[in-house]
DNA sequence: CGCCAGGGCCTCA
DNA sequence: TGAGGCCATGGC
């Protein structure tokens, strides 16, 4: 996939200057690791497209920050991110994020035990196991395999496991069969999204798949 | 028009 | 633990 795709540079943040998003390869100031966070909530079960149009409504509005999304009223923080699909449920989780992000700095979050880390995200209403590893993976850079609807999809078929295998087992699969680097789970996650969006789609296009030879789906 | 998109929570067996 | 309903917008 890397050489059919070429780097993909997760995970896409907003540059100052910059028209449209920038993938630069992972985030490099606390700001950027915020917006990853925020990211990683509003684009639950939603093309990431809408959520380019919540973010960009945030920016405009000053509101893609701790302080200013703590002080914005749940009910115009849910109007701003509209496009992003769930608002309501979405604004909801964003405030309690942000409550969670209240108690502590990015940088010490960083330097905190992953595990427990991850754990305390659990703990958050709005945050499930995918939404907790891209932050952990793609903003606070600890070393999580990100397990979405493209990585289950494209796992079963080419044989890997089975179609309702649950979250923490083809996390375990990944895991066990690659080193923990962030690097490489970084753009591992995000080249799976690419040929799930464009090739392994519902209706898959077989004969335009470099797996196609070593996938049990392929008809070819 | 229907399908799908980078889930998670709640309820009920 | 697992299946099913619910949340909602926008692109194709």
């Amino acid at each position: 996939m890397l050489e059919a795709y070429g780097r993909q540079g997760w995970w896409p943040v907003t540059q100052s200057g910059a028209a449209g998003p920038t993938y630069c390869g992972g985030p490099k100031t606390d700001q950027q690791r915020f917006e990853v966070m925020v990211g990683a909530i509003l684009t639950q079960n939603t093309a990431w497209s809408n959520v380019e149009k919540a973010i960009l409504n945030l920016q405009q509005s000053r509101l893609l920050s701790l302080a200013a999304l703590k002080r914005v009223p749940l009910s115009t923080l849910a109007k701003k991110i509209r496009p992003s699909g769930y608002f309501n449920q979405k604004a909801r989780k964003l405030k309690h994020l942000v409550q969670f992000l209240t108690g502590t700095s990015i940088a010490t979050l960083r330097r905190s035990p992953a595990l427990q880390l991850r754990g305390r995200l659990l703990m958050l209403w709005g945050i499930g196991p995918e939404t907790a590893d891209s932050i952990l993976l793609y903003a606070l850079n600890k070393p999580y395999f990100v397990v979405d609807a493209y990585t289950k999809r494209i796992a079963s078929r080419l044989g890997l496991c089975e179609q309702g295998i649950s979250y923490n087992c083809l996390q375990a699969i990944f895991q066990q069969q690659l080193p923990a680097r962030v690097r490489l789970y970084s753009e591992y996650h995000a080249l799976l999204v690419k040929h799930g969006k464009e090739v392994c789609r519902p209706r898959p296009h077989c004969g335009q798949c470099v797996l196609s030879r070593v996938c049990q789906r392929c008809i070819c």
